[in-house]
Order: structure tokens, then C-alpha cells, then sequence
DNA sequence: CGACCCCTTGATTAGCCTCAACAACCGTGG
DNA sequence: CCACGGTTGTTGAGGCTAATCAAGGGGTCG
């Protein structure tokens, strides 16, 4: 798939007035009973809503970025590209993600992300963040617990790559987008779709693509998933999550944050 | 050199008093200018400042943390170890370094943090934190900053492990930690202190022990780096970035934080 | 002085990569 | 309708990187 690269000014995009705040609210709201001055404060922040097509750059690396994306539909990935050719998919982003974090230590994004499939995304300017921290200081706590929490997810794929076995990095990357896909799709979600090829399933686990497909269908052979097309189902999620040596980050805890206004 | 198993309880410690809340004061002082307000918020937090002896492990995975700890001296490293007996280490941890990041988001530790020498370390509990968020909205914002750095530096890592060899993981490693140490012993350094054995340094970088060895050595040969007993010193710095394909992540942006109360 | 790390070096092995070829599938255009 | 190019998945053969296994040396600490 080639990758267009519209920059942010060409993007289809429509504004949807006052729908438009409630992209975050949406998500904070997954962890928090959000209070009425918190959501008043979160739809008062200036943003856009926008589709952006398949195989869209939204950020890329050394460019400018100074904002928030909020995932309301789709999935992306975000990565790095190396001298050799190669390349790294750092996170698969998926309904719910915020992604852009590296707007608010960074003046130019450290990493490239592509749309993996048409989505929808909100956006939220770093400026309009700093009100919330200060007239919601609960949500900005949140938001750094968001944060860490991502940050754990991502030493979780360091030791996986770095520690473990080819199959076993296949199976913890399939444990890792399971579960989250569940939080959007429900807990008992057993078929799914995987907008991934291999070739992307080997740039996220650190392996080409020749061997994830080796892997997968050794995973195949062996009753643990069965795949038709892109969808895969998981047969024996026990043993995938044990192969995989699996760690879900999925709950976050919210109970150390200051009381709401 | 075998890992003590001392409980939190019984580290060897000192309370300071009045100089107890200057270690989250002096770190977040490196990157914005505090104002009375907020030093006197931070001094406001309860804490303790910890003598720790090489060794010690200061989070043990899978058990409760509910605090923060921030380096004042000391090396210490953050790892996962794995049920075939491996470890990763995710962070070489160095003074001004905040550790313990995921007591925000869970309630127990992802991670397991071992001193690697002596260490002086400065605890905060996380209820202290959300009185931080709630009367010094810009100190909140520049936590989350600092994490989303780290974040980014882990991605980089993570690259590097996934798609690079073995001796420019090993030259990205000592990229960082020259990196690291510049900011709190001078940016002129050179020559510096590594105390990691070479077993350390393979779990870092997804290596065994044997390969870093040679790897070492041949950086050593080709005039890139020198080194004698655990120092290190830099001999042709931009080779050595260049084989890493490093990028510091030092700076972090504060320009967008909330006004400073 | 002995025990224990840690570093070093060589020989062998294995896991994954590279290269190559082909099949299946898709959207496109004739 | 089919032909076509492009992408993705599949499979085999061979090679290379890094792991494994093994042995020895130097340093330090009790």
C-alpha cells in the first residue's frame, strides 16, 4: 500500500460544531465519571474532527506537531523509520488511542503514523491542553496516567522483542491488540479483524515477514488461533496469552487522582 | 553480584527534614523556573529521602507501589524478568531520573528496579501527587512531559532492538546513557563511569554477555570508544551516534504548559 | 588463599534472514 | 468479460548473525 503524503492542510476534514469536544470526553470517560464542569471544560477546548483515508501520514517524523489525536475510528500505526530501509512499528493505535503524545515534550514528532484503515480523528491543540491541566486538574492527572500506562505497554514489546522467541512475539502482539480491541468491541470478542499485513505484523515484532507468516501458521497448525482472510480467531487464548507471556494494561487505576471540580 | 531482597521496610533511611522536598523541587527546577508557590507546594509533600547500598531492589514486580522515587544518586536499572529465566532491562536509571512512573497507572509494579550502585533516593506518594495536580496545574503538566519523553526514548529503543544489529544496539545504548549523564555531570563529558557489566549491558540491548563483549571490542579496535576498567571514554562521538542511530530526546519542551501559579 | 564475579576467546549450533519463485487476490482499465 | 499490474501470502534453499557451550584469566573480597 503506498503511503499518500497529504500534508495536514489537505486532509478531508469536516468540523462538527459541538460534537467536536466530545472525542476526548468520550475517552477520559472510560475511566473517569467525568463531572458537568470537566466535560463543559473538555468541550470548550478549540478542535477538529476529521476523516483522513487509508494510508494517510498524519504525523511524520521531524515535522511539526503540536497536537493531540484522539482514535474514534480506525486503526493506525505508529513507527519509525530506520537508514537501512527498514522499519519499526512502535504502537498499533486503535479506537480510543490518543496518539501525538510526543507533542507535549517535543516540538517535531519522533515518530511517523499511518493510517492503517480509514479513520475517524479528533484533534486537540497542546495550548488548549494547558487550560484543562489548570481548571481540571483531575483530567490532567489522568492524562499522565494514561500516559504511564502506554509506557508500560511499550516496555512490555521491548522484552518481547528483545527476550523472547519469534512465535512468542507473534503471540503476545495478537494478546496486545485482543485486548485492546475488547475494550471497544467487548470482553467476549473471540473473532476479529486485523487491518495488518505481515509484512506490518513483522515490522511491529522485529521479524520479516517471510518468518511471521512461518509463525502464524504454525500458531495455525497448532489449534491456537485459526485465520481466514484477515480475520483471526483465537482457539486456545490460554496458551496464546502463555506463549506470549501476556500482561494486560488494560485497567488503570484512577483512584489517586484529586477530587473533580 | 547477587540482588538483596530487602523489603521496603527495612531500606536503610534518613529522614531529612526541610531538605526532604528538594529533590522533586531540584528536578522539575532543570527544566522551568519554579516559583515561590511551587516550591513551596513540592516542600509541602510528604516524603522520604532513602540511602540505598548496590543491590537493592527498590520495586518488585507484581507488588504494590504506590510512590515515586526520584534519583538523587546512584545508578539503578528497570527490567522484566522472564519466565525462561532472561531479563530485559526497559531503563538504565540515573540521578534526576524519576522512577516508579506505573504506580500511577497500577497498583502494582510492571517492573522490577535493582540499585546498580549506591544510590540517595527521594520518595512521593502518589495521593501527595494529586494535591501537586490540583494547586500547581504547570508542575502537573511537565510530569506528564517528562513522561511522554521517556515514552519516546523507550520507542527508540525499542527500534533500535527490533531493527537494528547488535553493535549499533550496543553503540545506541552508550549513546543514551553519555546523553544522560551530560545532564547532570557537565555536557563536556567524555570520559564517564559506567557501572554495568557486560551481562547488564546485553539485557539491555536483547544481547547475551558474549556478543556484547565483541561487539565492545570492536568499537574499541575501530578507535570509536576506549575503556578501561568501567570507564568509558568517547573517542569519535559522531561515528558512534551515527552506528546507533541515536537521537537525544533531552530537551523537553515546557512552552505550552499552563501559567505557573 | 580460595571463592566468586567478570571478562575474554574459540568452536559449534540454531534461529532467523535473504533470496527466489509462485499462487491468490484485488482493483483497474480495456 | 477478461487481461493486467500490484500487493499480499506461501514455500523452499541457503547463508549469516548472534546464541550456546566451554574453558581459562584477572580482579576483588572475605
Amino acid at each position: 500500500m503506498p503511503i499518500s503524503l497529504l500534508p495536514v492542510s489537505v486532509w478531508v476534514y469536516r468540523g462538527l460544531g459541538a460534537l467536536s469536544g466530545s472525542c476526548l470526553a468520550e475517552r477520559l470517560g472510560h475511566n473517569v465519571q467525568l463531572t458537568d464542569g470537566e466535560r463543559a471544560a473538555i468541550d470548550a477546548l478549540e478542535n477538529d474532527v476529521r476523516q483522513v483515508r487509508r494510508g494517510t501520514m498524519v504525523f511524520a517524523e521531524g515535522e511539526p506537531s503540536r497536537e493531540l489525536l484522539i482514535v474514534r475510528k480506525g486503526w493506525l500505526q505508529s513507527g519509525v523509520f530506520m537508514p537501512n530501509g527498514g522499519r519499526q512499528i512502535t504502537r498499533v493505535n486503535l479506537p480510543g488511542d490518543i496518539i501525538g503524545w510526543s507533542a507535549l515534550a517535543f516540538d517535531e514528532a519522533p515518530e511517523t503514523v499511518v493510517t492503517l484503515t480509514d479513520c475517524t480523528l479528533c484533534s486537540v491543540d497542546r495550548t488548549c491542553l494547558s487550560s484543562l491541566f489548570a481548571q481540571q486538574p483531575r483530567l490532567g492527572a489522568l492524562l499522565l496516567a494514561l500516559a504511564v500506562s502506554e509506557r508500560a505497554e511499550l516496555a512490555d514489546r521491548l522484552a518481547s522483542i528483545g527476550r523472547t522467541s519469534a512465535r512468542a512475539r507473534v503471540a503476545a502482539l495478537l494478546c496486545d491488540i485482543v485486548a485492546r480491541v475488547r475494550l471497544s468491541q467487548g470482553p467476549d470478542t473471540v473473532t476479529l479483524h486485523v487491518p495488518l499485513t505481515q509484512e506490518e505484523i513483522g515490522d511491529a515484532t522485529g521479524l520479516t515477514a517471510v518468518h511471521v507468516n512461518r509463525m502464524i501458521r504454525s500458531l495455525v497448525e497448532d489449534g491456537i488461533i485459526d485465520r481466514s482472510g484477515n480475520f483471526i480467531t483465537l482457539k486456545d487464548e490460554a496458551r496464546l496469552i502463555a506463549e506470549g507471556n501476556f500482561t494486560s494494561r488494560a485497567e488503570v487505576r484512577t483512584d489517586w487522582l484529586p477530587a473533580p471540580r
